[in-house]
DNA sequence: TGATATAGTAAAGCTTGTTTACTAAATTAT
DNA sequence: ATAATTTAGTAAACAAGCTTTACTATATCA
């Protein structure tokens, strides 16, 4: 008990893993917060999934899964439920008679560019917040500490 | 599709959000995989929920999840399971009778220390990776842009 | 001594996936 | 050309990690 109130202080009181755990949380809560503030009210979490990795418009399903790290079958599911919603649309390819190709609707597009300009706003606010070269700053070390780890992942 | 191909381009590529979620993808993984080459292979990420949370020896469940973010109830199933493989032990509060005390067993502190211990490590190995002023920095940089941002956040 | 708040449990349901198993089309080998 | 294999996608069942709703038992306050 003595030994481990203590190391457990220590623990909490710095531990970076929860600290990027806070970030991203806090990161995504915001985004999502603003993504319904513009009227796109019908999108989770979940679905940004798609749209932050659906980066070339026209890409099959099987290759935005392997992108996104997770299975054809979520992302199946996913761009089912976006379709629904009106966001996407499924195209048989021309070139391969067993793939889809998804393509964005206008609203789809509407709120890319939506979620464009949130990340924008949001570094904004991290630029007041700590400074412009301490943004990018936190840019770099992130990036350096995840091609540096992180070898064994999905994604 | 020209404007949208370049902002997405643009939009991948310095999404600090992504960064957040990869770093904290990539610690808990590898402080995972540490924890069971040290022969606690039971523990899930979902168990290091309450192992980071339960600081002070002998809290109750609703402290503990408050603290952690999560319903009692949440709380209350994962305490059940940490009991079961023998990590912690609920005792009847003297105080509350309504209530009960989180105890660690050995087993439980032994994971403990791990737990600690693996996170030096991990530092140690950002430290390699950055240097140390700059994971102190990175430290600083995200404790700033949480507690500035995240005001309606449950944690 | 009621009224209300708090600690915890129970059961059902939701989200975000995975695994296993399948169909249909494409490719490669023979 | 046809058989074998790979690839694109779907379907169904299940699981983790929760939440919501509803409950019991105890404690506290008026």
């Amino acid at each position: 008990m003595s030994i481990l109130s203590k190391d457990l202080l220590e623990m909490r009181e710095s531990n970076i893993g929860r600290l990027f755990q806070h970030a991203a949380r806090s990161y995504s809560e915001r985004a999502l917060a603003l993504l319904h503030e513009r009227g796109f009210s019908d999108i989770t979490l979940f679905h940004t999934v798609l749209i932050s990795n659906l980066d070339t418009a026209g890409a099959k399903i099987s290759a935005i899964a392997e992108k996104a790290g997770i299975t054809k079958q979520a992302m199946g599911q996913l761009v089912n439920e976006l379709e629904k919603k009106g966001y996407v649309k499924k195209i048989k390819s021309l070139e391969d008679s067993r793939a889809y190709i998804i393509h964005f609707t206008e609203r789809g597009q509407e709120a890319l560019l939506a979620a464009y300009e949130i990340k924008v706003t949001i570094e904004a606010e991290y630029k007041e917040l700590l400074g412009k070269d301490h943004v990018d700053h936190l840019r770099e070390l992130l990036q350096t500490l995840i091609n540096g780890s992180n070898n064994t992942s999905i994604d």
